[in-house]
RNA sequence: GUGGGUGUAGCUCAGCUGGUAGAGCGCUAGGUUGUGGUCCUGGAUGCCGAGGGUUCGAGUCCCUUCACUCACCCCA
C-alpha cells in the first residue's frame, strides 16, 4: 500500500463542508472590507524567501522544500505567503495604478518540520496583505477584521496578543541593551539561545526554556526603546482596538519568527491545539517591499491558519451527512432504466437523486435510503410501473403517496421543497 | 534534529505471568415474498506494522527496522 508523505495529510469529504464554509465566509468578510483576491504560485525562487523572512530563520535554514531546477537555480515550495505577495506587487507594479493594494490569497504552504498535532508539512493559510498604508489604524482594523471572522464562527477561547517590535530608528538601541544584558548570563541560557546571541538576540525572548525565561525576566523591554514615531504608532494601534470593542493583551516577550516585522506584531491564540497555540498571527513590515527592490512602501498583513482554525471548529460541531432528496429504489431492469433517467433528469435540475445500481433486496434498499439520509424514496419497481404508478414516500413523515409514473422527475420536483 | 508513547478485523480497543486470536461499532443476509432509522438472529473480515532471534511453541520475551502520534524547537 502507498501512504501519503509524512506530514501530509488528506482532507477527507465530511470534512469539506466545514472547509468551504470557514472560506466562504473569510472571502465575504475579507471582500467586505475591500481586499480582493490574489492567486500565487506555490514554487517560488528559494532567494525570495531568504531575503524576506531571513536566512538565518529556521524556516530558511532547513524547513524548505527546496531543489535545484537546472538553470533556474534553487526555487522552493512557499514557507508562507507573505512573501510572494510582496513579490508580486513588485512585480506586477500594482503600485503604479494604486499603492493602496488590499490583497488575500488562500492557499497551501510547506515547511518541512516534525509534524504534530496542528502542525503539517502542507498546511494552509488565509492571507491577507494591506499595501501603502502606514497609519496605525489599519493594524487595528486588521486585527478587527480577524476577530470579526472568528466571532462569525462562533470560536471563543481566544487570546489577542500584541506588541510593537520598533523600526530600524530604534530597534538598534534595543538589541544593544538587551545583548549586553544577556551577555551576563550566558551560562544560564540554553545552547540553542546562545547561538541566537550572535544571530537574533531578539529571539532569546521567546524562548520556552525556563532557565532562558528565568535570565530573561528582567531584560529590558522593547517599549521602553522606542522611538516617538513607533510609540506613538503602537499607542494609537491600542487606543483604536479599545474603541473598536477588540480585546487584547500586551506580550512583550512576541517576537515571531520572521525577520521582517517592524512596529506592530500580532498573534491570536487559542487552547484547544495543545502545544501548536497561534491559530492566526501577523505584522507591519514596513521595509521589505523596498528590501525586495520595490518602492518604499508601507505595509502589513496576516495569516490564519486554516487547518487549525477548522481542528478548532470540528471540534464543537459533530460532521453532518449532507442528505440526498430522493433515493429510487428499483427492482427490475425496466424499473432501473426508468429511475435512472429521472435521476439524471433531477439531477440537471439542482436535485440529489440517487439509486442503488445493485441487485438488492427492497429491505436492504430501505436500509441503504435511510443510510444516505434520503428526504424521500420513490419505489418504482416493474410491476408498478406497468400499472402506471409509483410511491413517492416521505422519509420524515412515512407518508406516501402514489403518483403517476410518466413524467415522474417532473412530478417529483414540484413536490419537494427544499 | 532530540525525547516519550503507540502499532491486534474498515473504526475504537481487549488479550493477565508465552500454548496456534476476541468485543463493541460498522458492513452484509435474514426475522415467514415487497418499506428504513429501535430490537432479535446469522455471516464475512485479521501474514496480531515488517524482519530476525530465544523457545517444543510468541500477539505476548529479546534485537533491528518502519510507520503513526505527542512534546521540545519553530510557527499558522
Amino acid at each position: 500500500m502507498i501512504q501519503l508523505i509524512k506530514g501530509f495529510k488528506d482532507i477527507l469529504p465530511e470534512e469539506i463542508t466545514l472547509w468551504q464554509q470557514v472560506e466562504t465566509l473569510a472571502r465575504t468578510i475579507f471582500e467586505d472590507f475591500g481586499y480582493r483576491e490574489i492567486r500565487l504560485p506555490i514554487l517560488e525562487k528559494a532567494e525570495l524567501f531568504a531575503r524576506s523572512i531571513g536566512d538565518t530563520t529556521d524556516i530558511v535554514e532547513k524547513e524548505m522544500y527546496a531543489f535545484e531546477d537546472g538553470k533556474r537555480g534553487l526555487v522552493t515550495l512557499r514557507p508562507e505567503a507573505t512573501a510572494s505577495v510582496v513579490r508580486s506587487y513588485i512585480q506586477q507594479r500594482l503600485y503604479a495604478n494604486d499603492p493602496i493594494q488590499k490583497l488575500y490569497t488562500i492557499g497551501p504552504m510547506f515547511r518541512k518540520e516534525r509534524p504534530q498535532k496542528g502542525r503539517y508539512r502542507q498546511f494552509y493559510q488565509i492571507d491577507a496583505e494591506v499595501f501603502g498604508i502606514e497609519s496605525p489604524l489599519m493594524d487595528a482594523q486588521m486585527i478587527f477584521m480577524l476577530m470579526t471572522l472568528f466571532s462569525r464562527l462562533n470560536v471563543s477561547d481566544i487570546t489577542v496578543l500584541i506588541n510593537s517590535l520598533g523600526c530600524p530608528a530604534c530597534r538598534p538601541r534595543f538589541k544593544e541593551s538587551l545583548l549586553s544584558m544577556l551577555g551576563s548570563k550566558k551560562e544560564l541560557l540554553c545552547e540553542n539561545c546562545n547561538r541566537r546571541l550572535s544571530k537574533n538576540p531578539l529571539r532569546v525572548l521567546d524562548c520556552k526554556v525556563p532557565s532562558c525565561r528565568d535570565a530573561v525576566k528582567d531584560a529590558p523591554s522593547i517599549s521602553d526603546f522606542l522611538c516617538n514615531g513607533c510609540e506613538s504608532h503602537f499607542s494609537e494601534v491600542k487606543k483604536t482596538l479599545k474603541h473598536l470593542g477588540v480585546k487584547y493583551e500586551i506580550d512583550k516577550s512576541l517576537v515571531r519568527g520572521l525577520d521582517y516585522y517592524t512596529r506592530t506584531i500580532f498573534e491570536i491564540q487559542t487552547t484547544a491545539l495543545g502545544a501548536q497555540n497561534a491559530v492566526a498571527g501577523g505584522g507591519r513590515y514596513d521595509g521589505l517591499v523596498e528590501a525586495l527592490d520595490g518602492p518604499s512602501q508601507p505595509a502589513i498583513g496576516f495569516a490564519i491558519g486554516f487547518d487549525r482554525l477548522c481542528e478548532i471548529l470540528s471540534q464543537n460541531s459533530p460532521i453532518s451527512v449532507k442528505p440526498v432528496d430522493v433515493f429510487f429504489i428499483a427492482t427490475g431492469d425496466e424499473s432501473k432504466k426508468v429511475s435512472f433517467e429521472s435521476i439524471c433528469k433531477l439531477n440537471v435540475q439542482g436535485i440529489t437523486a440517487d439509486m442503488d445500481y445493485g441487485d438488492r433486496s427492497l429491505k436492504s434498499l430501505m436500509k441503504r435510503a435511510d443510510k444516505l439520509n434520503a428526504s424521500f424514496v420513490v419505489i418504482a419497481d416493474d410491476e408498478a410501473l406497468k400499472s402506471g404508478n409509483v410511491t413517492l414516500r416521505n422519509m420524515n413523515t412515512k407518508d406516501q403517496i402514489s403518483i403517476p409514473a410518466a413524467g415522474i422527475a417532473e412530478n417529483i420536483k414540484s413536490r419537494i421543497i427544499r
